[in-house]
DNA sequence: AGCGCTGCCGTTAGCGCTATCATCGCTCTC
DNA sequence: GAGAGCGATGATAGCGCTAACGGCAGCGCT
């Protein structure tokens, strides 16, 4: 008993069981039982029923963060969004992790809430991680944060827009085109009053990217005229801002014989408010939206509205990433899923 | 040029910064730079300084899985949900991470689809992190599972339903007496022939709990009758959805005077497909749902349903994980955070 | 003067795992 | 039948970080 001057372990074990214990258990070395964990066909059919067995008697769960540390690979993949309850942004993820998961991949996530400084925190906090790959959601981020970024050397997939200059790879579509043709569509349904609607926060930059399509049209189609625009900053998206928006811009903009909604969410919401307060759609104002929800399919009138592809923006970002995460090709891609105008009742 | 035998190193690093690059250009320890980053008020000002000056210009950026493996802490909270898309969910999500991401954690994040070995597999997944804390959504759970996770020794919280014995802590409210209430609201208003529809998949354990409250209530009130159900397990948690089921239950249960949905989601979709349709709500039949959804007050009619704690579950389980994460109360603490029923047009 | 204390910083020894090499018995070949 | 070749396993040295302790000034106190 009587052991040496500095007897006792300096430091205090997980208290969890190790490849260590596994491989005493077995009768064979720690080596060899993170080869069967790994590499089972390098191992003797004999021994690694053995480890095997001694897996499951100890209920060994291999400690991922040593083996991070030790491998150089986390098996982790960052994600970033703008905000959690989207409909369309949970799609993207949904589909995102059906094609990483069974890889091996999990998803480490963060939020931004719009907001850039935000975002580069968060990219900051998330690479100390050293995810072996990063979806970001938007083509426009600060200069320091694509810095950090480039530095680390990570594979980027940035999604749900478009930019000539990606940081790494791509998979989107062009928001500013897409809202062109929305108003292109409008224009030669006979409508020539367009309002645009949404927000011009500073952080939302697909919102931004929208609005200037909006712009672009406008010049086309009617030129000289100054785009009528309402700023819906103010509002959260929520259908209840939609619903009160429907009040505001038919105040500031009596003139208008569409308007133009930013996202399904506030045009849905100023049709369920049309709806309930007589305001007849399309025939007092005519109505559209952007991400063709699933509810602006289900309301009367439907919504007309541009389809978004969503849950193959994911697909195809994961897609990308695990390319690139084995190593393959080194080149730049960028993938163009494109979009398209549903028209229905609301216009 | 001719090195020794043995020369390199024998391992390729990671080759990005460390903390002794940081200490080499600060002229200091690494554990000094480590101070300056975990407790600076221990390190004195000039110190400091110099050191946060290398680390700025050096772009460094701790890595977090070996921290993890050297302190015995992961600051990650892994997080489990069914399924990504739903609006209660989000919330809740948005909810923990609004408390936790302020204290430095990370959301790990995965979803169950509703099935059970999913969940198990997951859960074993995750753990592989050594997470902090996990937060799962409801308390059904394999055996195994919970043997797991008592095995791994981390603090849990289980949320959005509610048991006698919870796995560890426990932030929730009864799916079974929600359901009552609801049934008891509607045999008071004068409704007889409530009909329950929703799902009945062995994996959504809320959705049971709800039928059962739903049996119970019938029992009660009208006793010996059989409780009229119309399983909805073939058809996904859609607007779509509700809309087929309005048809199909209507034809299966052509007594009934009220559809109890199991969740708004489906109520929702019968609620504007009965509009489209021509079917009065709630003259020809009345619908209710479960959760208050943004959706079931803003639609005409407003949809009577259950109202839900859904952020405030997020919040709650994060403070209560906090407080176990930091090695408090090791008492088991279970809070029921009720519901409400809203009583609106469909009924 | 000598003692203990405190503040600051460095040294040492791992955390649990994997990469890389070394080793050891085999079989195969000429 | 000796060396080459190969498959299976073990030994060793880290990955980048932190916990625990050691050491050393500078200070106040008796």
């Amino acid at each position: 008993m009587g052991s040496g001057p500095a007897a006792g372990p300096r430091r205090a074990s997980t208290r969890s069981v190790t490849l260590r214990d596994v491989a005493a258990r077995a009768g064979v070395s720690s080596q060899t039982v993170s080869r069967v964990l790994r590499i089972p066909e390098e191992v003797a059919p004999h021994t690694r029923e053995r480890v095997e067995a001694a897996i499951r008697e100890s209920g060994y769960v291999p400690n991922l963060a040593a083996r991070n540390l030790a491998s150089n690979r986390s098996k982790i993949v960052a994600t970033v969004i703008p905000a959690l309850g989207s409909e369309l942004f949970s799609e993207t993820l949904t589909g995102l992790s059906a094609v990483l998961s069974p890889e091996g991949y999990q998803l480490l996530l963060g939020y931004t809430d719009y907001d850039d400084e935000r975002e580069e925190d968060l990219i900051r906090s998330l690479l100390g991680r050293r995810p072996d790959g990063i979806c970001l959601t938007g083509t426009v981020h600060r200069e320091s944060t694509v810095a950090m970024l480039r530095t680390a050397g990570v594979p980027v997939v940035e999604t749900w827009d478009w930019t000539d200059s990606p940081v790494d790879t791509l998979v989107g579509f062009s928001n500013e085109r897409a809202m062109y043709a929305m108003v292109s569509f409008l224009h030669e349904s006979g409508y020539r009053e367009p309002c645009f609607v949404g927000s011009l926060l500073a952080g939302d930059h697909r919102s931004l990217r929208r609005l200037a399509g909006f712009r672009r049209a406008v010049n086309a189609f009617r030129p000289g005229r100054e785009p009528r625009v309402v700023d819906a900053s103010e509002y959260p998206l929520t259908l209840e801002s939609g619903a009160l928006l429907l009040d505001t811009a038919r105040r500031a903009q009596p003139e208008a014989d569409v308007l133009v909604f930013s996202t399904d969410v506030l045009a849905c919401g100023a049709l369920l408010a049309a709806g309930s307060t007589g305001v007849r759609v399309p025939g007092d104002i005519a109505l559209t939206g952007f991400g063709d929800f699933e509810l602006s399919r289900m309301v009367r009138p439907g919504l007309t509205t541009v389809s978004l592809p969503n849950a193959r923006i994911g697909r195809e970002a994961a897609a990308l990433l695990l390319r690139r995460m084995r190593g393959g090709s080194s080149a730049a891609s960028a993938l163009d899923l494109g979009f398209e105008i549903r028209p229905r009742e609301s216009t």
